[in-house]
RNA sequence: GGGCCGUUAGCUCAGUCGGUAGAGCAGCGGAUUUUUAAUCCGUUGGCCGUGGGUUCAAGUCCCAUACGGCCCA
């Protein structure tokens, strides 16, 4: 592949223009202007303004289109912010130069010095006075009109993506935007940003499978995080009282449309908050976000019409299986029934299962992908939620809430337990439930229930998947869309 | 983990009943000083994912396998 004619040709090429002594990459340019900038301010210029100007401009950034005619040409450059027309001949820039245009590439990396002008067809274009080649491209760029489509090579080559197809970018630009809308309304609520260990002892604050690596100085197995949410709650009761953190999260799990083996969380603690609170401050937050980052509150995700607009619907586990699944009241009462029902599902239920655990299985099997309004669902069953607070009315339930949109789960949040005897016991159930052989519990944490034996405040905690948000607010059907590179299977057969 | 689909030129794709592998774009040579998928003339380019099998003959049929996509668990 390496060796293919074309790419032959090209160092072909380039060992001759070497041999003429032609600098292939030079590194003393400086550039004032971009594609963008011009074309914002001339935007609505006439020839006659564009000729009066006495101003020079000058651009750099990747040859994308080359129309020859000779002794002139139009090429199209592209750099960080888009697209511009240039337009070039021969008297305008020498003989010499236009000699070397004539043997650049589409591809390579060029510096254009000029001014603007409107062409017949009334585009804006830089006539060029001075071009240079900044750098050269030894590979070709996929075909101009179909561009790069074949998923595999988009994802294992990003860098040609981003050259050829232009939403791809978008897309980016969109995610730090986000990213940045985010912090911004996290600082105006005065909390802290901080970040928490991502090789850790034991892999605790949620139920998944870790990765495993090995610290060979200190002679110790340490595993990748799959939340920060225990340290994270150390600091509240260190007293920082409000903390947040964005980063990565590791889960050895498949891959799917919506799953990356690691992927980008917000993790928020509030002090003398609860999971109420939160609701609406999720609404604040995300509703803030889109209105900074989209410019609006009404959007299609994948052809739904979401409606960001709160309030949003409230409503608990037990129900919203009533209300969307219409059955009988007493199936999510006991376990036998709740069984039995999940069988009739076609989940797979172990009839040792807890009555909250069935309750949930049966929830995400008949509700979840009904809830396409932004929809908080509360009152998560105590087996399925090892560090949350019991509700003071039920204790069957914690004060917990996960929020809905678009079918799926983009926020988890919860009134924080923060009673050691609960959390000791709360472990410890979930440590039977492990020996049971379910591989997806909570570890066991002196450590952590230590921790809150110095008291820890009464606190509210919620995690945002960033990565979903991020698909929600671009229309991406795949979280690969959202990540610059995600994980894929190697090509080659490996060494081992 | 299971099912279905895909893998052919740098890119996007055809390839009929098993009979010497094709197009467009890109590339290369030529013409062209207002085009924008520029145009016109000429032309190069292939481990048909990989490994086995059936056959006189395999891109095509069979088996296995790698990678990717979608669906399911």
């Amino acid at each position: 592949m390496a060796d293919s004619e074309l790419f032959r040709k090209r160092i072909e090429k380039i060992d001759a223009l070497k041999a003429e002594g032609v600098d292939l990459y030079p590194n003393d340019v400086r550039v004032d202007d971009t594609t963008a900038s011009i074309l914002e301010r001339f935007e609505d210029a006439d020839n006659e303004l564009l000729g009066g100007l006495h101003e020079r401009f000058t651009l750099a950034g990747r040859l994308m289109a080359v129309r020859n005619f000779g002794k002139a040409a139009f090429i199209n450059i592209q750099d960080r912010k888009g697209k511009i027309q240039a337009y070039l001949h021969r008297n305008g820039i020498g003989d010499a130069a236009y000699a070397l245009f004539k043997r650049l590439d589409v591809g390579d990396i060029v510096f254009i010095g000029g001014r603007p002008i409107r062409t017949k067809t009334g585009e804006l274009t830089i006539e060029v006075d001075e071009l240079r080649l900044l750098s050269k491209a030894i590979r070709p760029l996929p075909e101009k009109w179909h561009g790069l489509t074949d998923v595999e090579t988009r994802y294992r080559q990003r860098h040609v993506d981003l050259i050829v197809n232009p939403g791809v970018r978008e897309v980016f630009v969109t995610r730090s935007r986000i990213i940045n809308a985010i912090r911004r309304f996290m600082d105006e609520r005065d909390f802290l940003e901080v970040e928490t260990p991502m090789m850790q002892p034991k892999a605790g604050g949620a139920t998944a499978r870790p990765f495993r690596t090995h610290h060979n100085a200190l002679g110790m197995d340490l595993y990748l995080r799959i939340a920060p949410e225990l340290y994270l709650k150390r600091l509240i009761t260190g007293g920082l009282e409000r903390v947040y953190e964005i980063n990565r999260n590791f889960r050895n799990e498949g891959i799917s449309t919506f799953h990356n083996p690691e992927f980008t969380m917000m993790e928020f603690y509030q002090a003398y908050a609860t999971y109420e609170d939160l609701m609406t401050f999720t609404e604040e937050l995300l509703t803030t976000v889109a209105q900074r980052v989209l410019g609006t509150l009404n959007f299609q995700y994948q052809g739904m019409e979401i409606d960001l607009t709160p309030p949003w619907t409230r409503i608990s586990v037990k129900d919203s299986i009533l209300r969307y699944g219409g059955i009988d009241p007493e199936i999510l009462e006991h376990q036998e029934k709740a069984y039995a029902y999940a069988r009739q599902l076609g989940l797979e239920v172990k009839n040792t299962d807890a009555l909250g655990k069935l309750v949930t299985a049966i929830f995400e099997e008949i509700v979840e992908e009904k809830l396409v309004q932004p929809t908080f669902v509360t009152l998560y069953p105590v087996e399925v939620s090892p560090l949350s607070r019991r509700n003071v009315e039920d204790p069957g339930v914690t004060d917990r809430f996960e929020l809905y949109i678009a079918g799926k789960e983009i926020a988890n949040a919860f009134s924080e337990l923060n009673d050691p005897e609960d959390q000791r016991e709360r472990f410890l159930m979930q440590a039977k439930e492990r020996e049971e052989g379910n591989e997806e519990t909570h570890v066991m944490d002196e450590d952590y229930v230590q921790v809150l034996e110095y008291a820890m405040p009464p606190t509210a905690g919620e995690g945002i998947g960033i990565d979903r948000l991020v698909m929600l607010l671009t229309d991406s059907p795949s979280i690969r869309d959202v990540i610059l590179f995600p994980h894929m299977r190697r090509k080659e057969p490996g060494v081992e």
